[in-house]
Parts: structure tokens; C-alpha cells; sequence
DNA sequence: CTGTAACAGCTACACATG
DNA sequence: CATGTGTAGCTGTTGCAC
């Protein structure tokens, strides 16, 4: 039905691309986490071996019941109120210092607010800037393997 | 211990001792669970009425103290705490609920006959003063209260805790409480907001959220505190926005009364840093305020703006939500009544918000009707939808409701057609208008061009001159004066038709848009289509925006690039030549209105030739600027859309040589200037003759102007390089573009500038564009490779740097291209390897600027990042056996040792040695590799021993015995090593260095590359289970891995290639310095 | 069919501990 | 202050009652 579709504005050479399709999509998702910088960067949580890792170990404890059920023994107390220890003095026992139990106020006037998230994405990374639908091509490096990029030690 | 109290024993009870053995089985039995609580609560008041009976209320009071405090100590999550805490308060609700419900009665009484017998009632009830008077309920509360207030500055965090809790539950019921009380309460609820614990804040503002309640007028400012609803609501919101910790707010968020007052500071929290409270405003809060009319546009602007863009998938979803259910709903459940809230023609986010609504309501999209009566009475909301509503169906394949609700292309472009006539009419309508229009805008943009200059020497000076800054500034207030003026007189004017104009671009604007995508298979619906489009062009001044989507419609339209630009050159020379016909122009516009056929039949091919040699004939006359400036609009939009580079753009080569040099050479005309330039970059990228000189040109502009100037010459430099690669600057020249570069991502002044460098320059890293090898010889080719390197530092640098920490958008870019630049490729690992040492050095020695400006950064965030940035595991396109072989992480930790060698402070000594264990190093690397790196740590060791007297070279246990592990574990690896290696010689025979690769190329090589071939399409982002982090992504193609053949006899002297460095660096900064000294006396004296 | 309760599972966050 | 454990607040499923 649609006779005049778009194809003509998709780029058409896809082998010379910086980051071919899958790719971009791949940076795309992984760097959704720590796009806010340098002091906000966290380790990626390795979920994922921790996961299988952790599932084979507790497969082995299943084996072992009796392990699992006093670990989710609360500790609850219950408190007898017959008891008649008068606590009042301990536990009205002021700090030390005023300060011990006020916030340390820092001069962060900070309003806990997210910066503005440009959304930065791979389209953006490897398309022109004046151009934005154009990609950039990929390009062959101006050395073969005659030279060797890698820093060598001192014998 | 006596036995659990009944109704009946509690009558008995004669002593003090038997009241406490009643209440403490009450207790004991009411910590159990919160079912029994109801009777409880009855049976601790009888034993409370009993207590008055006896004289013994305040040992009532007391040993119920007592009990209390037996909770105190426990801390949060303890049922039976919690469990008294709701006890005690359902007791105390109990007694005031008593209370009042035997006032009423009384009142009830009282009214009735006036003659009430007075035996109902104890002694101490008095019928005088019934709403002040302290009753046997009053009293005990007070004393509670009181009590519990001794408690609220206790050392032990769980007893404040839980004092505050009780309190908070207590202040929920207490009708009446004595003004003291009161203020005792209140100050010390205060305090407790600023609590060291988040817990006991949390409870705090619970309590205090209950005052927003309480009519606080009779309460003057007392001594300390001011009491007031005022107070109390600040206080809240204090905590609401400035509390760090996210639960905090959360309390205030969700306790806070909604009100005018509050309603900005709670929808802000829809930007909060913590996800559940982002959530909470779309899900709760919103929710709770009610009716969308409630909200300014401007705050719903904002919650849609923040959360149909959030990070998180939940927030998101409930954004959508909000606007797709609740919203929708409060509208009628009439789509174009929700549209008309978002005001489509201001907002920029109401566009996602309608495909996010039709994402969300499918069902809503066959009740959308649009028919002829529809098409007929366009309006900005019925335009925005009918746009929307096609592109939605357009991306979804959705081609019946597109053929059920929009007519053939004819049709359409009949109606774009009328559109753009009605607006002409208006356009023109008054002719003295017009020209006053003209003349304010003439002498709004020459104001603007001056403005604008100054603005930018205001900007240079702020950094550098205080006293020349007042003196700007002054100067630049009274500029921002005269152009509010001017404007002001503007806006006057033109107002009458403006709303109606911009009203009806945005209509065209729409259906422009729709064209664009719209099927025109239909011949005659194109050539239509063409013939209205390219008039429009032509005669219309079209906004910038229109022209661009026009040419969008253009290029769908014509049938090849090539026609596009040709019929593109045809509409710009026209325009250009329409001055000399200036007064029929306006009289053909006038007749248009009656006689809309005029005579544009042309057809897109033909004429071509004709009208270009008529035009030509008259070009050496330049048109006025008004001219010559949508001559350029025209060209930059239709060069935007141009990519195919060929040689048979001569119908442009005039336009270029004509209009183009002019408008650059207008450097006093702002926005001519800045046109000019925009089209030069264009045409670089279509004609690489052109781009030679004009990437020249750019870097002249770029060296002494302003902001807005180097931002297109930078994007204009940076597309030219990315277009025909490095070699397009001559090697003698490559050296002052590095410069360029360099000093650029260094003008902070200039951050929206940083912006574009580093972006530009990751890009051209990443399509190695900049990509020179260090060479032993050529010594062209390593001073190129040392610019490079001195540009990536700077990227990375600048990326941490202390003076972009307000930079969000620099920090946003870099945080996406360093990683993906990295994990992209070995190479590129690779040289980020090689300069960490040199960046946590410049970071972090005495002299860096990083300290000079109170840089916040912790050097192991630092160490931790570079060095994730730098694992193998996170490479892309590599299989599990070539990560094993990556040596990023050995040179990454041979260059931090350097650094940890080096007159770095200990912080960054001990951050790097704690971090080692974090590399990513195997006994698959070769053992020559590893033996490399043994030295490298062992060098580390001597340096640590020779300067063990030097407290900067101080070792604690743990650093010591994290680095004597990963000289172990190296040492093992380096062992291992040379026993496979050993093994695989045996194995094959064949000389050390070769045999992997042999092996390598021979087995997994070949079969991986024939699998890939076939199932090329989804092999190349793939989950490894067998890997541990997230990154084990691989693809198959192995193209592109890079053979470890090493080359022996290719050794550098590491450390006189770091003085070399360091002394390229520091000619590179005197130089720049030196340039930046000059610029800023121009510009002084300019001012 | 709708609506609510109970349940497990998940993630980001905060606390506790050495 | 870096690590692991615990938790809050959902989210989806199931069963149950109306």
C-alpha cells in the first residue's frame, strides 16, 4: 500500500557503520544506569553470576531444611511487663552533646533533584551533528598490523 | 502474679497494687496482637475509672509510664513495640472520644431542660467552663505527654524513635491540651525534624503533619519558636525538599496538606533523586489533588515533561497512567479535551504524551473520527491530534484507520492548500502593518546583534574581571532593557494577529507533517502536492520551522535526490530574485486571495534550466539581507536533507559562491553571519573542495568569537572530519586543530561549546578518525599520536573535572560515550589504559586543578570507574577466550602503579592499591605480559620500601596486604602462564608467540566466522550465561579482533615517554594560555 | 465479573558491621 | 568507607467472596 515509504531516507550502507544496529541498541540499554556522571557512578551489580551462582547453592541447601527456618526465626521480643525495673533514668539519659543527635547540616543546599536527562543515545553518537539522519561511517584505520598499537615493555 | 482482669475483678480492686498487676497483664496481653486491643482498651479504662474511684489516678498515670517505657528502648521493626504504641493510642483516643461524647450529651442535656441533675457526673466535672476544663482524661494525657517529652532528646535513637512515634499517634486524638503542653510539644517535635536519625525525622513529621490540622491562631510568637501554620507547613516543606534522606521526604511528601501554598514544592518531587518518590507523585499524589484544573499548566507541563521521560520503566508507567486513566477521565473521557490541556502549540512534551496515550488506551484510537466536518473546522488541537493520530498509525502499520479517516492525497493537499492562503491573507492583510512589522523586527535583531556581542564579552569578562564585569553587566542590563522595550512595542503591534498566525502555522505545521509521511502513489495528488509546496517555499516566508518541514514534504515528493536539489536551487534563486519584482510581489500576493491559479504550472523537471539562466542574469546585485537570509534557511534545510555527496550540485555552486560567502563575511550581522556558516558546513559535506577551505574558514571564526559561533563551527568541523576523515587537514596543520580542540573542552565559560567538543571529539575517536599509532620512527606520525592522547586525557578529564560539575549535559554525554568508546573495541581499551595513570596524576597531584577548585571526587570512585571502563568482560564482539586475552587491565594497572609511584597524595596510593583486585587479569594472558607486570609491581614494592619514611608513602594493614595479595596472585598468574605455555609448545611445536594465534585462527576462529555469516542478523548482542558481570556480550564477528602478534622491536622507554609527555602537556597549556591572555585583551579593549 | 486479600518475587535503597 | 544483609514499596498471581 505504501508505494513512497521512507526507504529512500534510511541509510542504506549498513556494513560501514561506527556501531551497527544491535549494538547501538546494546549501548543503548546498558548505559540507561550511570547516566548522571562521574559522582553518581555505581558498580553494575552482577546480578547475573550472582544468580546462577546463587542458585546452585541453594540447591545445596535445600538439602539441608533445618538450616532455613531458624534464619527466618524472628527474634521478636516479648516484653514482660510484669518485670519492675524502673529503666527510666537509662533510658532518658540525654546525649553527651546537643550535637550527637542533630543532623549534621551540610552546606549541600542540595534539593535532592534530578538533573535534566538529555536522553543521550548512541543515534547521537554516531550520526553528524548538522545531519542528525546521517550516520558516520566507520574508518579504516590508516594502519595494518605492521606497526603494533599496543605499548610493549622494556626487556 | 494475680490473674488476667475482668469487668467483675476490676470492681474489687482495692490497691495500688492491684491496679498494677491489672494493667501490666493489659500490657502483657496487648503486645501480642492487635486483635484483642478493642476489649483491652475497655478493660484498662475500667481499671482507670476504678483508679479515680480509689484516689489513685496518679498512679495510674505513673505506672502506665512505667509500662510505656518499656517499649522505648526497642527499636524499629519490634511488633510488640508497635503493637503498645497503637494500644496506647487507641486508649487515649478512647478517653477523649469520652470525654466529648459526654460533653455533647451534657450540652444536649443543658439545652433541653434547664434544670439538670447533677449526680451523673464526678466531682471534678464542671459544667461552667466546658471547653477548657481539665477532665480526670485531660490530666492523664498531659502527663503522659510530658513524660514522653523527657524522653525525646534520649542518647539511645530507639527511644526517640519510639517517643516520637507515640507521640505522633498521641496528637491525633488529643482534643483539648493545656497551651503549655501544647508549646512544649511543638518545640520539641520541631527539633526533632533535624534529628541525626532519618527514622525519628520520618516520625517527627508525622506528628507534625497532624498540626496542619489544628487551628493555631490563638498562638502569638512566643519566646523561641513561632507557632503558626505558617511555621508548621515551612518546616514541612523544608523537609520535603531538602532532607538527603529519600524517606524523609517520602513522610513529607506524603503528609504534607495539598494545598496553593505547597502544591509547587510536591509536584517538583516528581524530579526527586529517589525512584519510589518520583512514583508516588504520579500514583498518590496527583491522585489525591483531584481535577487536572487544579494544576497550572505549567505543573502539569512538568510532571509529564519529568515522568513520561524517567529512566525508571515504573515511574513511567505511572505517568502514563496518570495521563491515560486519571487525567483522561477527569477530561470526559474527550481525548481533545485532554489534548487541549497539554496546549499543544507551547508544550514540547505533549506530542510523547499523545503517543504514549494511544500506546496506553488502544481502544481510544477507532472511536477517533475525523470526517469531512472535522477536516473543515481544523483548530490547533484537532490539527495536533489528526497529526499524531496519523503518525501513531503510520509507525503501527495501522492502514485501515489511516484509509477510514484520511482522504486521498488530492484531498490533502487541497486543504494544506487553503491553509497556507488563509495564512498569507492574514500575513498581508494590512500592509502598514506589515511594514511596521518589518521595520520592529529590522531593529530587534540589529539591537540583537549588538546585544549578543556584548553579551559575549560580558560572558568572557565574568570569568576574568570583576570591575569590567559590573561595568558590562550595567551596560548589558540596560541592552536586555532596551530589547524588552522594543520587544514589548513588538508584541503590542502584532498581537492582534500574532495568536491567529502562529495558531495557524502550527496547523500547517501539522499537516506539513502529515504530508510528509502521507502516501502519494497517486500522481496527481503528488504533482499537487509539488506544485503547492514549492509556491509556498517560493512566495510564502514560511518560519524557519515551516520551511524546514517543507522541504521534508519536498524531498518525499520529488523523485530523486537529485531533482529535490534541483528543484531546492530553483526556490532559492527565485526568492533571491523576488526583490527586484518586490512591489509585484506584494500585489501578486494580494491577488492571490481571488485568483489562486495563477500561473504556477510548471513541472518540476522542465523549466528548471530557464528560470535558473533568467535568474542568473540578474545576480550580481545582491538582494537585501531580509532576502538573502530565507534564501539561506531554504538552503540549510534543504542541505540538511541532502546526503548522496555528488558533482552535479552546480545549480547550488551560485548559490554558494553568491549567498553564502556574503553572509560570512557579514560578521556585524549576527544572524546573517551565523547562516552563512551553518550552510558552509552543509555544503563542506556534499563537496570535499569545499570542505578543504572551509574547515579553514571555521578554524579562523572559532578563534575570536563568540559562543554561538564556535558551537556551529565546531559541529561544522567535527561533521567534515567525520565525513572525509582526518586526512582532509594537511599533517603540518594537524597540530593547531588539536589546539583548537583542546582549548575548547577547556573554555568553561563556554559549556554548551564543551558540550560539542567532547561530543565531537568522541565521535571521531570512536569511527577512529583519530586513530594515529605511536611509531618508533616517524616522528610526524607520534606527535600526532601524542595530540590524540593529549585530547583523550583532556576527555576524560574533563569529565571529572570540578569546573563542569554543574555541567550536567557535558557529564551526561561523557558518561555515555568514554564506556562505549571503550567497551567498543581492544584498541580503544587500550589507549584508555594507557592514559589512566597520567589522569588520576592530573587529578590529583598538588597542582592540579582538580584540587586548586575543591574537586568532591573520591579518588576510588575515580580508580573504580577507569578501571570498569577498562575491563575486558565488558568488550563488545569478542568471544569469552579473546576477553581472557585482553591486556588492557595489565597496562591499565602498570600506569596506576606509575602513578602510585609518583608525588600523589596517599589517598590516591591507597584507592589504587585497594582497587587492583578489581582488574581482570588470567593465565591466558602470555606469560611475557605477566612477567611484565610481576617487575612493574615489584618496582612499586622497592619504590614503597625505599620510601618508607615518607607518610604520603604510608601503608596501612590492608593496603599492604591488598597489594601483597595481587603480587600473588600475578605471581601465580605469570606461573601458570608458563606452564600452558610450555604445554601448547609441546603440543604444536611451534615458537611461543605464534602458537595461540595459530591455534586461535585455526580452530575457534574459522568456525566462529562461518557460523556468524549465516546467522549474522541476531548473533551480535547475545547473553553469555557463563560470564559473570552483565557485559559478556558477544558477537561472534571476529573480524575485527586484532591479532596479539607482538613486535619486539618496538620498546619504549616508558618513563622518558611520560617526560616527554608531561612536556608536550605543559607546552600545550603555556601555549593556550598564552592565546587565552591575547583574547582576553581583545575583547577588553573591544568593550 | 469485579474487587480485595494474601502471597511470592523483584529492585533500589538504607542500615549495620568490620 | 566498603562490604553484605535487610527492608520498603511495589508488581503480578492466585484464591476467594460478593
Amino acid at each position: 500500500q505504501r508505494l513512497f515509504n521512507d526507504s529512500e531516507y534510511v541509510q542504506s550502507s549498513k556494513s560501514t557503520q561506527v556501531l551497527d544496529r544491535d549494538l547501538m541498541a546494546y549501548f543503548d540499554e546498558r548505559m540507561k544506569t550511570n547516566w548522571r556522571g562521574p559522582e553518581h557512578w555505581k558498580v553494575a551489580a552482577l546480578k547475573k553470576s550472582k544468580k546462577i551462582e546463587g542458585g546452585e547453592v541453594v540447591e545445596g541447601a535445600r538439602s539441608t531444611p533445618g538450616l532455613v527456618e531458624p534464619k527466618k526465626k524472628q527474634d521478636q521480643v516479648i516484653v514482660n511487663f510484669f518485670d519492675e525495673d524502673d529503666n527510666e533514668d537509662t533510658i532518658f539519659e540525654g546525649p553527651r552533646s546537643a550535637s550527637l543527635i542533630v543532623k549534621k547540616n551540610d552546606v549541600n543546599t542540595s534539593n535532592n533533584k534530578l538533573p535534566d536527562d538529555i536522553r543521550y543515545n548512541s543515534a547521537r553518537l554516531t550520526n553528524l551533528f548538522t545531519k542528525p539522519q546521517v550516520s558516520i561511517v566507520y574508518f579504516p584505520k590508516r594502519k595494518k598490523s605492521d606497526t603494533k598499537d599496543e605499548p610493549q615493555f622494556t626487556d | 502474679m494475680s490473674s488476667r482482669p475482668t469487668l467483675e475483678s476490676i470492681k474489687r480492686i482495692s490497691t495500688a497494687e492491684e491496679l498494677r498487676g491489672a494493667m501490666s497483664h493489659v500490657f502483657q496481653d496487648a503486645q501480642l496482637s492487635l486483635s484483642g486491643h478493642r476489649k483491652l482498651v475497655v478493660v484498662l479504662k475500667n481499671i482507670f475509672d476504678r483508679s479515680i474511684e480509689l484516689n489513685q489516678e496518679e498512679f495510674f498515670a505513673l505506672y502506665f509510664t512505667k509500662l510505656i517505657n518499656k517499649i522505648l528502648p526497642l527499636k524499629k521493626g519490634e511488633k510488640a513495640a508497635d503493637r503498645i504504641a497503637k494500644f496506647c493510642s487507641a486508649f487515649v483516643f478512647s478517653l477523649t472520644n469520652d470525654d466529648i461524647l459526654r460533653k455533647e450529651e451534657e450540652k444536649k442535656k443543658s439545652q433541653l431542660d434547664e434544670n439538670v441533675d447533677e449526680n451523673a457526673d464526678d466531682n471534678a466535672e464542671d459544667e461552667d467552663n466546658p471547653d477548657e476544663e481539665d477532665t480526670y482524661s485531660t490530666l492523664f494525657i498531659q502527663y503522659l505527654i510530658h513524660h514522653l517529652l523527657r524522653g525525646i532528646e534520649a542518647r539511645d535513637k530507639s527511644v526517640r524513635y519510639r517517643v516520637v512515634q507515640l507521640l505522633a499517634y498521641l496528637v491525633h486524638h488529643i482534643g483539648e491540651i493545656n497551651r503549655d503542653s501544647f508549646e512544649a510539644l511543638y518545640t520539641s517535635l520541631m527539633k526533632r525534624l533535624n534529628d541525626k536519625e532519618p527514622i525519628v525525622r520520618i516520625q517527627a513529621i508525622v506528628a507534625i503533619s497532624k498540626f496542619q490540622d489544628f487551628n493555631l491562631d490563638g498562638f502569638e510568637y512566643t519566646s523561641n519558636t513561632r507557632i503558626g501554620s505558617e511555621n508548621v507547613r515551612d518546616s514541612l516543606m523544608n523537609s520535603l525538599v531538602t532532607d538527603e534522606n529519600a524517606e524523609v521526604r517520602r513522610a513529607a511528601l506524603l503528609n504534607l496538606s495539598k494545598d496553593q501554598n505547597t502544591i509547587g514544592a510536591i509536584i517538583e518531587r516528581a524530579s526527586d533523586t529517589n525512584m519510589i518518590n518520583r512514583r508516588l507523585v504520579y500514583s498518590r499524589i496527583v491522585r489525591e489533588i483531584g481535577n487536572i484544573g487544579k494544576l497550572d499548566f505549567e505543573l502539569r507541563d512538568f510532571l509529564l515533561r519529568w515522568g513520561l521521560n524517567d529512566r525508571d520503566g515504573s515511574v513511567q508507567a505511572a505517568a502514563v497512567k496518570m495521563l491515560s486513566t486519571y487525567w483522561f477521565e477527569a477530561e470526559g473521557k474527550e481525548l481533545l479535551n485532554l489534548i487541549s490541556q497539554l496546549r499543544v502549540t507551547e508544550s514540547d512534551i505533549a506530542a510523547t504524551a499523545v503517543f504514549k496515550f494511544f500506546q496506553a488506551q488502544p481502544d481510544e484510537l477507532a472511536k477517533i473520527v475525523i470526517d469531512d466536518s472535522y477536516w473543515k473546522e481544523l483548530d490547533v488541537n484537532k490539527a495536533f491530534l489528526l497529526r499524531t493520530f496519523y503518525e501513531h498509525c503510520n509507525e503501527n502499520n495501522l492502514y485501515d484507520l489511516i484509509d477510514a479517516n484520511f482522504p486521498e492525497s488530492i484531498e490533502l493537499a487541497n486543504i494544506l492548500e487553503k491553509y497556507l492562503r488563509v495564512r498569507v491573507n492574514n500575513f498581508y492583510m494590512d500592509n502598514a502593518t506589515t511594514n511596521a512589522y518589518d521595520l520592529q523586527k529590522e531593529k530587534l535583531e540589529a539591537k540583537y546583534d549588538e546585544h549578543f556581542e556584548e553579551h559575549d564579552q560580558l560572558k568572557e569578562a565574568v570569568y576574568d574581571c570583576e570591575v569590567k564585569h559590573k561595568q558590562l553587566h550595567a551596560r548589558y542590563l540596560q541592552l536586555v532593557e532596551e530589547t524588552n522595550e522594543l520587544n514589548e512595542g513588538f508584541k503590542e503591534k502584532d498581537e492582534f494577529y500574532e495568536n491567529d498566525l502562529t495558531d495557524l502555522e502550527f496547523i500547517i505545521e501539522q499537516l506539513l507533517e502529515v504530508a510528509k509521511e502521507f502516501d502519494f502513489s497517486d500522481e496527481i495528488g503528488r504533482r499537487k502536492m509539488l506544485q503547492i509546496i514549492r509556491k509556498s517555499l517560493t512566495e510564502d516566508r514560511l518560519t524557519d520551522k515551516l520551511v524546514s518541514v517543507a522541504l521534508k514534504v519536498l524531498r518525499k515528493i520529488s523523485i530523486n535526490e537529485k531533482d529535490f536539489i534541483s528543484m531546492s536551487a530553483e526556490i532559492i534563486t527565485d526568492i533571491r530574485d523576488s526583490f527586484e519584482t518586490e512591489e509585484e510581489f506584494h500585489s501578486a500576493i494580494s491577488g492571490f486571495a481571488e485568483d489562486d491559479d495563477e500561473d504556477e504550472d510548471e513541472d518540476e523537471d522542465e523549466d528548471d534550466d530557464n528560470s535558473k539562466s533568467k535568474k542568473r542574469k540578474v545576480q550580481p546585485r545582491l538582494p537585501p539581507d531580509d532576502i538573502v537570509i530565507r534564501c539561506l534557511i531554504v538552503t540549510q534545510h534543504a542541505l540538511e536533507l541532502v546526503e548522496e555527496p555528488s558533482d552535479n550540485h552546480v545549480s547550488l555552486g551560485s548559490i554558494y559562491s553568491g549567498l553564502v560567502n556574503y553572509a560570512i563575511n557579514c560578521k556585524e550581522k549576527h544572524k546573517l553571519h551565523l547562516l552563512g556558516l551553518t550552510c558552509l558546513g552543509l555544503f563542506s559535506l556534499i563537496d570535499k573542495n569545499t570542505a578543504k577551505d572551509a574547515i579553514e574558514t571555521f578554524y579562523y571564526e572559532m578563534r575570536s568569537s563568540g559562543e554561538e559561533v564556535r558551537i556551529i563551527g565546531m559541529k561544522a568541523i567535527v561533521d567534515i572530519l567525520s565525513k572525509y576523515g582526518a586526512s582532509i587537514i594537511a599533517p603540518s596543520n594537524w597540530f593547531m586543530y588539536a589546539r583548537l580542540f583542546y582549548k575548547s573542552l577547556t573554555s568553561f565559560k563556554m559549556p554548551k561549546l564543551q558540550c560539542i567538543v567532547a561530543e565531537g571529539l568522541c565521535k571521531l575517536f570512536l569511527a577512529d578518525i583519530f586513530n594515529s599509532t605511536q611509531s618508533p620512527d616517524g616522528s610526524e606520525e607520534s606527535s600526532e599520536y601524542e595530540s590524540e592522547k593529549q585530547l583523550f586525557e583532556a576527555i576524560i578529564l574533563s569529565y571529572f573535572h570540578p569546573l563542569t560539575v554543574n555541567n550536567d549535559e557535558l557529564r551526561q554525554i561523557l558518561a555515555f560515550c568514554i564506556p562505549v568508546y571503550s567497551f567498543s573495541h581492544p584498541q580503544h581499551q587500550l589507549r584508555l589504559a594507557t592514559v589512566s595513570g597520567d589522569c588520576i596524576y592530573r587529578m590529583f597531584n598538588d597542582q592540579s586543578e582538580f584540587v586548586k577548585h575543591q574537586s568532591r571526587l573520591l579518588p576510588s570512585n575515580v580508580v573504580q570507574q577507569l578501571i570498569h571502563w577498562c575491563d575486558p568482560n565488558n568488550l563488545v564482539n569478542l568471544t569469552q577466550f579473546d576477553i581472557k586475552k585482553q591486556t588492557s587491565h595489565v597496562w591499565q594497572s602498570v600506569y596506576m602503579l606509575q602513578a602510585v609511584e609518583q608525588d600523589t597524595p596517599r589517598s590516591v596510593k591507597r584507592a589504587i592499591i585497594n582497587n587492583l583486585n578489581k582488574l581482570y587479569l588470567t593465565e591466558e594472558l602470555e606469560s611475557k605480559v605477566l612477567q611484565g607486570l610481576l617487575d612493574a609491581v615489584e618496582g612499586t614494592r622497592q619504590c614503597f620500601e625505599t620510601k618508607a619514611n615518607d607518610p604520603e608513602y604510608a601503608l596501612d594493614k590492608l593496603n599492604t596486604r591488598n597489594f601483597d595479595s595481587f603480587q600473588h596472585f600475578v605471581q601465580d598468574l605469570f606461573e601458570k602462564a608458563v606452564e600452558r605455555e610450555k604445554k601448547e609448545e609441546e603440543k604444536t611445536g611451534r615458537s611461543r608467540s605464534n602458537s595461540i594465534l595459530v591455534e586461535l585462527d585455526e580452530n575457534d576462529y574459522e568456525t566462529e566466522k562461518s557460523l556468524v555469516k549465516e546467522e549474522e542478523a541476531d548473533a551480535s548482542v547475545k547473553d553469555d550465561v557463563n560470564d559473570g558481570e552483565d557485559a559478556d556480550h558477544e558477537k561472534a564477528d571476529t573480524t575485527e579482533v586484532k591479532s596479539e602478534d607482538e613486535n619486539e622491536d618496538q620498546d619504549d622507554e616508558d618513563q622518558t615517554k611520560k617526560d616527554g609527555l608531561n612536556k608536550s602537556l605543559e607546552e600545550i597549556d603555556a601555549m593556550l594560555d598564552e592565546e587565552d591572555e591575547v583574547e582576553y585583551d581583545i575583547s577588553m579593549e573591544e568593550s
